[in-house]
DNA sequence: TGACTTTACGAAATCGTTTTTGTAGGGAGG
DNA sequence: CCTCCCTACAAAAACGATTTCGTAAAGTCA
């Protein structure tokens, strides 16, 4: 391991002076700046990053908390997307990722005691159960962090527009000429409510009332429960013409479900999923759905928390609201 | 932030001590040791990963490079499940997951360097374009190293058995009847040469001829390439009885592409895909597919890795192969 | 009791940087 | 000529841990 002792010997000079010819200080001359760049250069120096930190403080890296204990991890595509686009930002920003993580040696640590451990600039927590301690500590134990989908007093966040989309969603089937509405929730956390509230409010605003039958406690990515709320809604008496299924999966178990029954979707029963999945656009009946714009949250997330990274103290929390885009399928029928 | 010399105050004692009764050393006594932990505990004393790793040289990191390049990144359910075991285990074995960048300050590094730079103890290709100079580079740095999907000199590797599924699809597809398979394949790399071989070579085996017209060169995770191949194929004189796609997500353009032309799956064109995706699972026809075990790829990458790490310079590279599993469904017909 | 071993701790060096504080030497200005 | 101020470099002190080596004190044994 070529170190910057190294350097200096073979240039005839101080550490100190490598070091602040590698980083461009203004008081190494030009031809001293040159030398010690190629000798550098010939000789394969690469920094250590652990010696820099110790001195400095800093890491330039974040420290992520990814879908931590969801069911469903990295294996969708709305996180896997919002991944993507929070890695890219943050390595062009100039910072790079590490997961956070409890283990150290034999013990176990919380998630803020190994954010300390690492040192790391910032933390981002893409979706998490909030309501855990452990979360709620991390989140406020000092570190500029921004959160997804939650929000926490001193963090910067990055929230879907659940509720225009909504909005946006049921207008859409109301304008198509539907008037029974069911809707079947995801689990009980902040989005699931908000979508509901937006749901309830909008349909009212519509002059639209939503029988207590009609509104089921169901759970997120889970077809097989939406299959089985399918098939009681469509056995009600005056069953509902449209169901809001809590996301593009859930939908997958509710078209099951109704071809199960002998129902087609759109003509017998019209549906809305939630996400924009990509794989499911590839199936038809293309499904009407509100893409939620993944890449750009966590292209935001990683935005923001640099700003909080940079600003410091001075930090004023902010809160961003990332719209989506209503993709208009086959599986709502014009009445 | 309390430093061990902070607690050596309290304690009476030297810093040396205090290190010393925190990871156990045998040279102190009992009551010390538990007097140092009682302090440090109340202290709330939290090490510092950068001096460690300055001194010992070592980081209980591995550096993963994931998917660099790829078309479809994170948001391939194969990949996710992947790299989901391979973080878990690598965590319950003591080591933290960091993402290989390219980026320090303004400059750009190769994977190698920045390896180095960070001092990784281990790193994971979990698939690249290892025809990239970078990555091979990468692989043969020094640093102990698993690859997936391919194989470099002095590297572990984990490989699914590409040959042993295809050989499987192909048996089970010429046991239900099928005569005139077509194969589509993948992007020209390993992976989808190994499949092709084992397609052709179990067909030969099996007294099938596989005429040129149904040998389409293609690509992974195409949908619309797929939809394009099935209509040139259904338009032969004579149409294959059943279409091997690269992949299920190909398959779901290969179904509407059949749906288009008015065929209905399996009774007028039988199908099978590859990977055993879930969310494909959940539509109807259920797909007949070899399902992948990526999460224990994952799982094996990490104790691969571990294993290298730990035997260092001894270590000899293994090559593991993890069987897939026939996912019976209902697109390959009964002829 | 004297010699030797063991136990338990401390001093100090070290890892590779950064950063502060000097300090020569040369040029400018009076 | 003297003073002052740059410029360009070096010396040395950190950062926070680990680890080697040394050494008192205590214990062991003949």
């Amino acid at each position: 391991m070529v170190t910057i002792k190294a350097i200096a010997e073979r240039c005839g000079c101080s550490p100190a002076t490598v070091s602040k010819a590698l980083n461009g200080a203004p008081d190494v001359s030009r031809a001293m700046t040159r030398r010690v760049r190629a000798v550098a250069g010939e000789m394969g120096y690469v920094p250590n990053a652990a010696a820099r930190t110790l001195k400095t403080a800093r890491t330039y890296s974040f420290g992520l908390l990814f879908r931590e204990n969801a069911k469903i991890g990295l294996a969708h595509e709305f996180f896997s997307l919002m991944l993507d686009g929070f890695k890219r930002r943050a390595e062009e920003l100039g910072y790079d990722i590490s997961f956070i993580n409890r283990r150290l040696g034999g013990q176990e640590l919380t998630y803020a005691e190994y954010v300390q451990y690492r040192r790391f600039d910032g933390v981002a927590i893409i979706t998490a159960n909030y309501e855990d301690p452990l979360v709620r500590a991390l989140a406020v134990c000092g570190v500029p962090t921004v959160t997804v989908d939650d929000q926490f007093d001193g963090c910067g966040c990055v929230l879907s527009d659940n509720a225009g989309g909504v909005r946006e969603l049921v207008r859409y089937v109301y304008e198509m000429g539907h008037r029974r509405l069911a809707v079947l929730r995801g689990d009980n956390n902040r989005v699931s409510r908000v979508r509901w509230g937006a749901f309830r409010h909008t349909c009212q605003e519509l002059g639209m009332t939503v029988p207590d039958e009609y509104d089921l406690q169901g759970r997120f990515h889970d077809p097989e429960g939406a299959g089985e709320a399918t098939r009681r809604l469509m056995a009600l008496a005056t069953p509902p013409t449209c169901i809001f299924y809590p996301d593009d999966i859930s939908y997958l178990g509710g078209l099951r479900a109704a071809e199960d029954m002998g129902l087609c979707v759109p003509e017998d029963l019209s549906a809305v999923g939630y996400d924009g999945i990509g794989l499911v656009q590839q199936i038809r009946p293309r499904l009407t759905t509100m893409w939620q714009n993944a890449d750009k949250m966590g292209v935001e997330t990683a935005e923001e928390l640099a700003r909080a990274v940079k600003e410091g103290g001075g930090y004023t929390p902010r809160q961003i609201l990332i719209p989506g885009e209503l993709i208009k399928g086959e599986t709502v029928k014009k009445l």
